[in-house]
DNA sequence: AATGAATGAGCATTCATTCAT
DNA sequence: TATGAATGAATGCTCATTCAT
């Protein structure tokens, strides 16, 4: 339903189906599906109501492509993180640029949503699945098969300890969305979180011999 | 005729109350607040619409009392988690226990309320911020004080790794409530993910001279 | 949709349904399905909108059963004419009859309706051909066979005349419904048009030695 | 720059109009005034939405014009019908082209229409009664009257008698027009209802000492 | 206390009409 | 002339809340 070929036409070249996915996205995450007005989405993209349903067939095909305009995007920026140096090195580097993705506000909101409304939606599911969960872990797991074969890591399953990095990360990157609710992370900055976690993460994968190292590589 | 004016907290033997929250959060969890029918709410907890309201003053406040019951009881729970033994024991006991908690099927989908809805009750928000999120690290951090004092644990600030446990068992749970968006904990057991946690964890917590022990330990 | 056991419960012990059908029909007529309103349609059967919601589940529906109802009462009252006599005043006692009906203010707005919007619904079209259109003329043909037995009528296939005595009626009742559009009926009295069809088919029926007789045997 | 106010009657070797008209037709007599759709209109008219406006100054005004147009070229086309021979020979010859006439897929529609939805429109209503119901009984009426003074026809008022011919063919075109709904008509061919409708017609028609001649007088 | 019928504000969606290009 | 993007009033339907019984 969306227009593909027609509406380069008049204002701002052709932004406005993206537009109005942002104002979208905003909306739902303040408000959740059903929550969300169709009314407001089309107010804060500066459009009439009707003229949102020139370009989405209605509320849920909005919702769809909200989500998954934004997990892509989220995916190519980190597809672009990568370079050499040694293990930690990489390691670190990995940490902070994913931090950076999480901690944008569209993030964390885009996690809640699908936490909360995906599961009405079953090819949305399989889509997040695939394209998105899956990935991340993808994208640290040969740097850390790296890192024990250097003999800096311990060896445990790349995999494992993958989803443990990620799950830290995230976990703290939704407190860190809702300060007011989670007292623990609530007066500290960025960067001492950011440093507790890298502590943490170095001591539990450093090899027996190596005195773990990620914290001083930082950025 | 008594119960005009604050039909609520009354009537112990009777929990018609406690049956309609139940009921209400089981609809909350799957549909958020917004996506709620108060009929739905009603017919779960085998009443009519119309006595609901005899209970409740209307939808939000059926919410608010969701919630802060189900807190109350998870709180509640995770006190008589306590017990003797070494630090690695004690700790591993906790982890059992609270991961128990979150894996109960109301724990991930109360966690995802509150992260989507708890913003549009600002005392809510400071109940949860006070008697929720705060309680649980300060269960674990005497705990590992105690650790480091016996010189099993590493030297790190028990608040940090408490966050850090914290994190981890919410993450993975989280994970597990949705294993079809979460593809790197669909096909394991919580056996095998409450291992894979602890060993990380011991990795990262032991003091330098220690093998790390609380796999072994393990219920 | 309809509730056929509940609301035996207040005003008008239990018209509700019909009065929402007699009314929906009469806007229907008005206005046609598209141009009908649903607000309407309550506020001349004297309740709020959801309310009409509670006994039909959407406009449509109500379109279908007000159709059914009109044509069922109007077959049943068809029904009940009979009796003895020598043809020709049987013939002319069912046409006072059918007439009668026929010129009912709602008939040939429910007859319009039919026309214009019944093949949006394949089951009311069946509904119709089976129930309403067959019925009339296998009403009167039995009679119309009888008065050839007789020797009173020609010898003319009963369904063959009794297609033309119905379809003279109905369509001289639907040019006096609009008798603005169509002034060859508009000066004329019920009375004079009934005798005038009369004189017609009486000729046109009488076998070749009768004398027609139906004016004589009027009502 | 020239057609800026009254865009409508003129250019007669384009006939946008007409082709728009026929379209509005179409979609009129297929949904109703209130069902069409302008966009289906100009669809089918091949133009755009924004066009069509530039002919007609709305819906209505559409609508309108297009029943006006198709009544006309109707009478026009009934102008025609003439010739000698007896009276039986030419109202034969009028049934047939009469008949032809309203056997046109587009005739039942605009009745259709007319009865359903003119009464909105006052002036259509007056155009319609003084320029088309009136004008078809008027050119039999003479017909039948030299009938009546040859001595071949019953000597009946001549405008009741051509209101009874009109009455059949034209109920019996609606009944055509809709075999699903009228199961009395929908097996027999068009030849085999007119011949059914001659024949009837005869009957009545025949003076007393004169054996029926029309069918005989078939085309 | 309990019910469920009744209400009407609220909201998604459609569509006739306008107007910048 | 012709277009089709943009608009927003109109309208079907839902659902939280009330209240007579």
């Amino acid at each position: 339903m969306k227009r593909r070929t027609a509406p380069r036409w008049r204002r701002r070249p052709d932004d406005r189906p993206d537009e109005i996915l942002a104002a979208a996205l905003e909306v739902f995450v303040e408000q959740g599906l059903a929550g969300a007005r169709v009314d407001e989405i089309a107010q804060r993209a500066g459009i009439s109501k009707g003229t949102l349903y020139l370009y989405f067939s209605g509320k849920e095909e909005l919702f769809k492509e909200a989500i998954r305009a934004r997990a892509r995007a989220t995916l190519e920026a980190l597809e672009t993180v990568s370079g050499g140096g040694d293990p930690w090195n990489r390691l670190s580097r990995f940490v902070d640029a994913y931090w950076a993705r999480l901690r944008r506000p569209a993030f964390a909101g885009l996690y809640r949503l699908v936490l909360a409304e995906l599961h009405q939606f079953p090819e949305l599911t399989r889509f997040w699945a695939d394209e998105v969960s899956g990935r991340v872990i993808e994208r640290i797991a040969p740097l850390l098969r790296e890192g024990i074969q250097a003999g800096v890591f311990r060896d445990i399953d790349p995999e494992v300890s993958g989803r443990m990095i990620v799950g830290l990360l995230a976990q703290h990157a939704v407190w860190a969305s809702r300060p007011e609710l989670f007292p623990h992370v609530s007066g500290r900055s960025d960067t001492e979180l950011v440093r507790e976690i890298k502590d943490f993460l170095s001591a539990a994968l450093a090899s027996s011999g190596e005195a773990s190292r990620m914290v001083e590589a930082e950025r």
